[in-house]
DNA sequence: TCAAAAGTGTTTTAACTACACCCATGG
DNA sequence: CCATGGGTGTAGTTAAAACACTTTTGA
């Protein structure tokens, strides 16, 4: 229970920022917090990383614990060593951003998530820690990646309506997108497969239904295709 | 000299990759290792992350102290957390890469790089730790980033030929430009302004010189101005 | 006067933009 | 039968690619 270190060393910890889409906006996962410091603020799942757990396993692991949620789109973001942000030591902190489809992952009161919820990201609460700085880098990194890498297709579900990636773009980019040129730009590209269904549920003509084949995105990126919307 | 904590730590530390470029190729700076493990073996310049330092005060210490490089760009790159890759004990450690005129830089035997040299990237020894990953991390990442941030230009001298210019766009990308699309897209970009000076030393008409102007591309990245070779 | 690199325009081709109507479906 | 969104094509514009010769300079 005593470590013995020729040096002090800094904690060392992982945050991830958790985005999801609806019909509306683009949302961020928030968990209020049950301990000092920053007791009942709303701040970013994460925690302390283990000494035999990577980052990216710390990562997964608070994701878990404390929102429920597992198998998701998680890359490392940035990290972060001000010597100031924690108040009570010396903290690094090595922030992740995961991407999720937010259907399957409506809220989850049956884990142990239940002081979790999802927040417009245009409609966040005041956050703990530096956490403001981390989900701005965060946002600003899903622009600037959803526009050269298919990761949008991590934000739908499996199979999804062309309008539903159009709103996907405009949403993140902010800006409004032409129908017919972006379908046409999409479905050039040779990256989605149509199915034989149609979306259900919905008052008027459905659409059709397409998913991402990933087999031939790889393909295609081997032969020099590059993704760019 | 004792440091009690509640669960045991990982030690952080931070690498870098130098980037320099001259007539023939795109070069690293690599220094060679004074101490166990991997005592004698080249590797990345790099060391512990001290508690009232940042992880950039860090790497910039760490820089100046090993190779005698000062004031370069420096942009962090990614941190890597394997449990194993350091043979001695869980070492964490934040990866950043620089950029640096290599005319400025060629070699420092006065400082205490004694054990500094550059090695062309095609040309690097095998290397400590997991550092051959991190040098093509690094690689990779300045061969994306090139291409749409102005970054190469810190790899030139404040003065430059357009030749200097498309090399660099040449040896990093790996592909030959063709003179006359370059020379036309970098300068209609008007970001570069025109000096009247010429190159000096050569044995045939000297090129004119240029000068990359910061403060112009800033005022037209606000105007929704996108860098792109 | 030769070698070596600097410097310069035009045509072709491909990609992007702008734009408006008919169609299918459910209520 | 109406409201709602699904689905489609073309012309105009702009940017990228391909391509070869003349000029300047130092040795």
């Amino acid at each position: 229970m005593n470590y013995h270190y020729e040096y002090p060393r800094a904690a060392l910890t992982v945050d991830c920022v958790v985005f999801g889409l609806d019909e509306e906006d683009l949302k961020v996962l928030l968990i209020q917090r049950d301990l000092e410091p920053f007791e009942g603020c709303w701040a970013l799942p994460g925690g302390f990383v283990r000494l035999e757990e990577t980052l990216e396993e710390a990562a997964r692991r608070e994701l878990s614990e404390e929102t429920g949620i597992e198998n998701v789109y998680l890359e490392q973001l940035y990290t972060i060593g001000e010597v100031d942000r924690d108040p009570r030591e010396r903290v690094v902190t090595v922030a992740y951003y995961a991407l999720v489809n937010l259907a399957d992952h409506r809220v989850h009161a049956a884990t142990d998530a239940r002081n979790a919820a999802w927040f417009a990201i245009e409609d966040v609460p005041s956050l703990a820690f530096d956490h403001p700085k981390i989900l701005k880098m965060a946002h600003e990194r899903l622009r600037g990646k959803v526009r050269y890498q298919p990761i949008g297709f991590e934000l739908l579900p499996a199979k999804f309506t062309l309008r539903q990636i159009q709103h996907l773009y405009e949403v993140i980019l902010d800006r409004q997108l032409d129908k017919r040129n972006f379908r046409k730009k999409i479905l050039n590209m040779g990256i989605l497969v149509e199915l034989d269904e149609v979306e259900t549920d919905v008052a008027h003509r459905a659409a059709r239904l397409y998913k991402f084949d990933r087999r031939k995105y790889r393909r295609l990126t081997k032969q020099g295709f590059h993704f760019e919307i």
